[in-house]
DNA sequence: AACGAGTGTTCGTCAAATCGAACGGAACGA
DNA sequence: TCGTTCCGTTCGATTTGACGAACACTCGTT
C-alpha cells in the first residue's frame, strides 16, 4: 500500500525546499503563517508531528497547495515512442493499452494510450473506489463509458465517466486510438 | 489561492465516508489504527486538529492515499464534443488548446486537446512550480519539450517533462492534434 | 572592536490532542 | 426480563505540540 510512516523527512525536506524557492527566512515565514519561528525551526528538523491546523496554515503561507508537501517528488523529462512501452492486450477484444505515465506510490493518475479494432467490446470491471477515468478520442469511433449509458465518440470527443463502476470502449472504426487518463484520487 | 482555513468538516465526512465503504465500525478502525476510539469520534465529529502521525495512520487503516483525506470530492460522467469547451488560441501561433477537466480548487491535473498548425513555435512560460506536463500525439507531428531540448514526436508518441520550467509546441505538419495532461501536484 | 540586524536553534511553559475507561443505547437470545 | 455484545459518545488524566523569549552565530557598518 502507502508507506506506512508519516513522511516526517520528506516534509521536513519540502518545507525548506519551498521556503528557500520563496526566498523567505524563518522569520518571515514565522511572521506571514502566523507559526512559531520555533516551530517551524523543529518542523524543517523532522522533529515534530504537525497539526492539520499547522500544515495547512504552512501550505498556505508558502503558496503551495498542501499535498505538495507531503506527497514525494517526482522524475523529469520521459519519452515513449509509438511502439514502445509496457502493453497489456485484451483478451476480449482487439484492443491494446500502453502504460504511459503511472504514479509513484501514493498514487494519483495513470496514462494510457489505447489502440483498438472493431468488434467485441472492452468491458472492465470497476477499479479501486473513487477511480476516474477521462478519455478523448484521437482517431476513429467509439462507444464508450459507463455500461448503462455508453456515448458514442468521433475524433477529439472527450468523455469522462467513475472508473469505479463497470465501463466498456468498443472500437467502431478501424485503427480507433485515443488516450486515457486514470484518476485513482 | 487555495481555501485558507484547514478542511476539518471534510476530513470528518471523509473518515466517516470511507469507513462506512470499509463496513468498519470505529472499534474495527480503533484497533486496526492503533487511534483511540474516542480520538475517532471526536475526529468524524469535526472537533479535533489531528496531527501528521494521526491523520497517516488513518490513511493506512483506511487503505486509501493520505491526500484523499484531505482532498475535495468530485463529479462524475462528462462529456465535451469536439467543437465544444472553451478554447484558448494562442496569439503566437496557430494552436488552440481546449480545457477538458479542470480540477476543483485545490487542484491536481488538467486536461487539454491541442489542435496546431505549423508556424511559429508555441512557447510556455513556465506554471505554478511542481507542474509536470505529459503530452500524447494523436495525429500529425510536432517538436515539443523543454526549449532547451525539444523532442520531435510522431503519431502515439508520449512525452512528459517539467511544466514549471519554459517548454515549446511547434505543430510540424498540418491539423496536428494532441492531448495534455497537465499535472499541478 | 563594538555594534545592530539578520540568521536559525534551544528551552521552559501552557494549551490542547490523545488516550483509556466508563457510559447510555440498540439489537439479539436465553 | 435479564444478560450479552456490539455500537458511538463523554470525561478526567496524561502526553505533547505550539508558543515566545533567550540564545549563539554570521555579516556589514561605524
Amino acid at each position: 500500500m502507502a508507506g506506512d510512516r508519516p513522511p516526517f523527512d520528506r516534509i521536513a525536506a519540502a518545507i525548506r525546499r519551498e521556503r528557500d524557492r520563496a526566498g523567505m527566512s524563518l522569520t518571515d515565514l514565522s511572521k506571514r503563517s502566523g507559526l512559531a519561528k520555533s516551530t517551524l525551526s523543529q518542523l524543517e528538523s523532522g522533529t515534530g508531528n504537525p497539526s492539520l491546523e499547522t500544515l495547512w496554515a504552512l501550505g498556505v503561507a508558502l503558496g503551495v497547495p498542501f499535498s505538495r508537501l507531503v506527497d514525494p517528488p517526482r522524475p523529469l523529462v520521459r519519452l515513449i515512442r509509438a511502439g514502445e512501452g509496457e502493453v497489456a492486450r485484451s483478451g476480449q477484444a482487439d484492443y491494446a493499452a500502453t502504460l504511459l505515465a503511472s504514479s509513484p506510490p501514493g498514487a494519483r493518475r495513470d496514462l494510457y494510450r489505447i489502440e483498438a479494432q472493431p468488434g467485441e467490446s472492452r468491458r472492465s470491471e470497476p477499479h479501486s473506489p473513487g477511480t476516474v477515468e477521462h478519455l478523448v478520442i484521437g482517431a476513429g469511433r467509439a462507444l464508450a463509458g459507463p455500461v448503462d449509458e455508453p456515448v458514442e465518440l468521433a475524433p477529439g470527443d472527450y468523455l469522462s465517466y467513475p472508473g469505479d463502476a463497470p465501463h466498456v470502449f468498443t472500437a467502431l472504426d478501424r485503427d480507433t486510438s485515443g488516450v486515457i487518463v486514470m484518476e485513482h484520487i
